[in-house]
DNA sequence: AAACTGTGTGTTATATTATAACATAGCTTT
DNA sequence: AAAGCTATGTTATAATATAACACACAGTTT
């Protein structure tokens, strides 16, 4: 199992987690021959420093402080589809919103922990989930193409200041 | 493992299969002391009828056609919220649409097939997936809730028809 | 260097999905 | 029948997403 579970819900360090994944990023777009342009930069940089799925509005808000000039919607929009298309990016569908991929080289089970107290969402992959899923979409003849697991729940922070509310 | 893919994937009695579902649907409300009133009935039965999912502007057209008078969003939206809290209804997140929900009476895995060529939906339920997930957030001390997953691909049908074309 | 070509961005407008707020109607309990 | 609850109608607007076209800029060819 992969997760970043312990690491979105425990105090760490955002900076260098962050200018590792943009590393990455640098590298796989070198890769596919692709450009990460300033703009693209801009936003994986938004999103991977907020633990919280940001919406394309925020991103734009964000975005537009950052450059200090005004960001239309589809400058958004187009930034995001790139970075989804390179898989350094998801897009939570439950939450219309998007977060940065926090192993891009992996294998993807794209599940996905969303806190409904907090809104931080950490991301998990497993094969064993994998495999299964493949083994019934098998059993029915589905072709599998992708998918996409969103858990709803509490995480481990929440969860602790509920139980001291109660006391 | 519970599912309704081969239903959905082929030809059969869709009559029967709603009536089923809405006489169901009736004693559900009789236990929860609700009401299924006529509105809520309509767009249970559209949504049974499809084996697509339905956006909220397409349920409106088509209940405007039935009722024969001019419906307005929020009506679609009360009467679907209604039927989701009943369990008879889902929303699949990544289409901003609805569908009726074949086995309302079972525990959910909420697993859908969405063939990427028709856009026809079938469920899937399987307690071992229910298992595996619930484990994994144990592992990261996760309170689980609730979950969806989507499974995106290519149905039977779709597939035979592809390579039928390719011939 | 000038022209060419493809990719990326800016800009305007608009489509699509969803909800807030308040008025009206219709049961149902007394 | 009056009061109180639930459901619906109505209007307006919020939130999310995309279409279409013009412009800019980088890299390549001449």
């Amino acid at each position: 199992m992969l997760t970043n579970a312990r690491l979105v819900h425990q105090p760490h360090d955002h900076v260098r987690s962050m200018n590792a994944a943009i590393n990455r990023a640098h590298e796989i777009c070198a890769k596919s021959n692709v450009r990460l342009t300033p703009t693209r930069e801009a936003i994986l940089k938004l999103l991977w420093q907020s633990h919280q799925p940001l919406g394309a509005y925020q991103l734009q808000q964000q975005l537009s402080k950052v450059t200090d000039k005004p960001v239309a919607p589809p400058t958004i929009y187009r930034a995001v589809e790139f970075l989804i298309d390179l898989g350094l990016v998801h897009r939570i569908p439950s939450l219309n919103a998007f977060i940065g991929c926090p192993f891009p080289n992996s294998e993807h089970s794209n599940i996905f922990l969303i806190c409904q107290e907090c809104k931080t969402v950490a991301e998990m992959a497993d094969n064993r989930v994998n495999n299964l899923l493949e083994g019934l979409c098998d059993m029915v003849n589905f072709k599998h193409e992708s998918q996409i697991i969103e858990i709803f729940g509490c995480c481990p922070n929440c969860q602790a200041k509920v139980s001291e509310e109660d006391e």
